[in-house]
RNA sequence: GGCGGGGUAGCUCAGUCGGUUAGAGCGUCGGAAUCAUAAUCCGUAGGUCGGGGGUUCGAAUCCCUCCCCCGCUACCA
């Protein structure tokens, strides 16, 4: 389907500047982005590809408080090394911001000025539980205090778990910060709200318009279905934070804007900055405004709600009340997770591997093609490493490198290494020339309805008939029998070798650059260069240059010696890093452990994980409640001897109280095993 | 437990929203070939489409139910 935008403008997600970025989030939204991008520019596009380091939130500055640096030095860790990652990855963005410098902020707060001018934004003021030694307000889940209705005195912020009534949690009697436990104060703050739920029939309209012109992910459709369905609500847009965007409204000067609300905005000010380093400072406004842009914005799909609903929204605001018209995203082909041999990537479990890491190991190509054939595009994936060894050997050396290597070597021997002129064409040329002549419009459609794995897949299939070809035109034989048969097959053969080169580029740009070279070509693969990959176009009396190994094949040992640093070996033992802080005796004397032995055990209807038990301890029979039923059958637990603490505060749980816990090891992907003793000592007994 | 998503060949995944003998790549096995990175090409085998019901002339596809996996969440004191 021809597209009758002049522009594409296309963004990738801005990853968050708190950690590495590893497999997982290239396979998600980096690499479709870039062979979408890479494909349109040899179409001849006139495309922008922006993306940045999304660098404000609250978990940049816990971490730093955690590992005792300021936000700002978290994300000067992280922003370059991310941005260095990429492009040794082969990200091919015409630029790449961040979300800390000083135009973002101007582009935010404009945004934000916009909004208020013009009352779009609502004031809710509310008193709100603040912490005076964490010197932060309190959301509901960090305050704990004793419920007004009933006197429990585990009631949360929100909601009392034992009598159910729902509370505000200034109502709570004697509140305490879950973080430090001191009391804290009650005061009153005013936050401003972005009233999402006046979109909402907007927003629908939009979608399905987006849909029925440019095809939108299952996916992404059923994402955005499912808030629809549970309606969209007003959004705080400010917070009681000190790392963000300071909000630009008086009365509100110590507060800072959502870190949402900047963060989609970051691709304008990409723009922006883009703009102004060529020298031009409103070129940027031909890409964002006006009606001859299609924006593509590529993500992960827990990305759905902010470029499918946030962000559109907030683009209509604007559009609203403004000459400047932005252009909404036209598709937002968001992929699901890709997982690590099997499991989840997880940085707290130290599962899986950064980018920065692997490329250390393998050229990106390589990586490349292997994560572009089993892109998570309609289901989440697995991407294992003997898998990644299989393709790179079997597929992109194999048929891609020797196809080149064999039609090149030939041409050396052959030929002297110049181009054999083309003589009378017979059937298998044909053919040939003819699968040719449509395989960049097979590849290029595919690639245009965002099935970019079907795309590669498709790549690499013209160079399985490019395999065929020559073997069955046999230019080892005609060479001793007919010198003019055997330089039209190499003829044809090398015609294959260009084309290849040119619909791997978006894929293996470095691979085609190698091609290139060796084809000796001057100009470079550029723009306009996809369509005539459908034809010959190398010249007869051409000289090459001699052939070198395109891919090398990745021996076992390198797939274990990565896999060792991948954390793999790490991850199958029990984590030991993660140490709390020293305690001294007298604090442990404080926990009192002692033999329990359970007399009864159910299960607690409507509960998946909660057992009821009943334990004997010393003379007296109390009832535990433990999180261990997906593991532990209750008949089974009846008579097991365990070490639980017995002057632990007690808690409801679902309505059943539990005095005491007992001890189990915890393991991170949730399986666990109780504590138990492996003499017959009475219950009571203590435990030290 | 609730909501959502999955369960298709040994492995990784498609399957155009009911229509002929369920597909691809890799792997297996056999063959051809020997120009080439022992690479290539051809062919073969392999699936009761998670189980069971139902609707239909016809179901991987629609409905019901059960089992298992993943995510979010409730409750892992």
């Amino acid at each position: 389907m021809a597209s009758p935008h002049k522009r594409l403008l296309v963004t990738a997600a801005l990853p968050y500047a708190n950690g590495y970025l590893h497999l997982g989030h290239m396979a998600g939204a980096y690499l479709p982005a870039d062979l979408y991008v890479r494909y349109h520019r040899l179409k001849g596009k006139d495309v922008l590809f922006l993306c940045g380091s999304d660098e404000h939130g609250v978990a940049i500055t816990v971490t730093g408080e955690q590992e005792g640096l300021t936000p700002q030095q978290v994300i000067d860790r992280y922003h370059p090394a991310n941005e260095e990652a990429f492009r040794k990855f082969g990200m091919s963005f015409d630029h790449y911001s961040r979300t800390s410098i000083p135009l973002h902020h101007e582009t935010t707060r404009e945004f934000f000025r916009n909004f208020s001018d013009r009352s779009l934004l609502k004031e809710k003021r509310e008193k709100q539980l603040f912490c005076e030694k964490d010197n932060m307000f309190l959301a509901d889940r960090y305050v704990e205090g004793t419920c007004p209705k009933c006197g429990y005195d585990q009631a949360r912020g929100d909601q009392c778990e034992n009598c159910g009534s729902w509370l505000n949690q200034v109502e709570l009697i004697k509140p305490k910060c879950k973080l430090c436990g001191t009391t804290p104060v009650v005061r009153e703050t005013t936050h401003l709200y972005f009233p999402l739920g006046q979109f909402q029939r907007r927003l629908e309209k939009y979608v399905k318009e987006r849909n029925k012109r440019d095809g939108w992910k299952e996916n992404v459709l059923r994402y955005c279905e499912s808030w629809f369905k549970a309606g969209l609500e007003d959004r705080a847009v400010t917070r009681d934070l000190k790392w963000g965007v300071p909000v630009p409204v008086s009365g509100f000067e110590n507060k800072v804007i959502y870190v949402w609300f900047d963060a989609v905005l970051g691709y304008i000010t990409a723009g922006k900055e883009w703009a102004a380093r060529q020298g031009k400072k409103e070129a940027w406004k031909d890409y964002w405004q006006g009606t001859e842009t299609k924006y593509v914005a590529f993500i992960g799909k827990d990305n759905v709600v902010f470029h499918c609903i946030v962000f559109p929204a907030m683009l209509m605001g604007w559009n609203d009340g403004e000459e400047e018209q932005y252009v909404l995203p036209e598709n937002v082909p968001a992929n699901e997770f890709l997982n690590f041999e099997g499991q989840k990537f997880s940085k707290s479990r130290g599962w899986g591997i950064d980018l920065r890491d692997f490329l250390d190991h393998f050229p990106a190509d390589y990586l490349r093609y292997a994560l572009a054939v089993t892109l998570p595009e309609s289901r989440d994936s697995d991407f294992y490493l003997k898998d990644f060894q299989a393709r790179v050997n079997n597929e992109l050396a194999d048929i891609l490198g020797n196809f080149v290597n064999r039609t090149l070597a030939f041409t050396q021997r052959s030929f002297g290494g110049v181009v054999p002129p083309r003589r009378k064409i017979e059937a298998l040329d044909r053919e040939i020339l003819e699968i040719l002549s449509t395989a960049p419009s097979n590849v290029g459609n595919l690639f245009e309805n965002y099935r970019l794995r079907d795309g590669v897949t498709e790549a690499m299939n013209l160079a399985r008939a490019a395999n065929k070809y020559f073997n069955d035109s046999e230019p080892w034989k005609t060479a001793k029998s007919d010198m003019d048969r055997c330089g039209t097959t190499i003829h044809i053969a090398l015609q294959l070798v260009r084309s290849l080169a040119i619909l791997f580029e978006p894929v293996t740009p470095q691979i085609s650059r190698t091609i290139w070279k060796m084809l000796n070509l001057k100009e470079p693969i550029g723009p306009g260069f996809w369509d005539t990959a459908a034809k010959p176009g190398l010249d007869e009396g051409h000289t090459l240059n001699p052939p070198e190994i395109l891919v090398s094949k990745i021996e076992d040992k390198q797939i274990d010696k990565i896999l060792q640093s991948a954390g793999v070996e790490r991850s199958l033992t029990p984590a030991t890093t993660g140490i709390k802080p020293t305690i001294s005796l007298e604090d442990f004397k404080k926990i009192d452990l002692r033999v329990a032995k359970v007399v009864e055990a159910e299960k607690i209807p409507k509960s998946s994980k909660l057992l009821r038990l009943k334990v004997e301890v010393g003379g007296e029979v109390r009832q535990i409640v433990a999180g261990i039923a997906q593991q532990y059958e209750p008949s089974w637990m009846v008579g097991k001897l365990l070490v639980v603490v017995a002057n632990l505060q007690p808690v409801t749980l679902m309505g059943n109280e539990s005095r005491g816990m007992l001890l189990a090891a915890n393991a991170d992907d949730g399986k666990l095993s109780i504590v138990t003793i492996l003499d017959d000592l009475p219950p009571g007994t203590a435990v030290r």
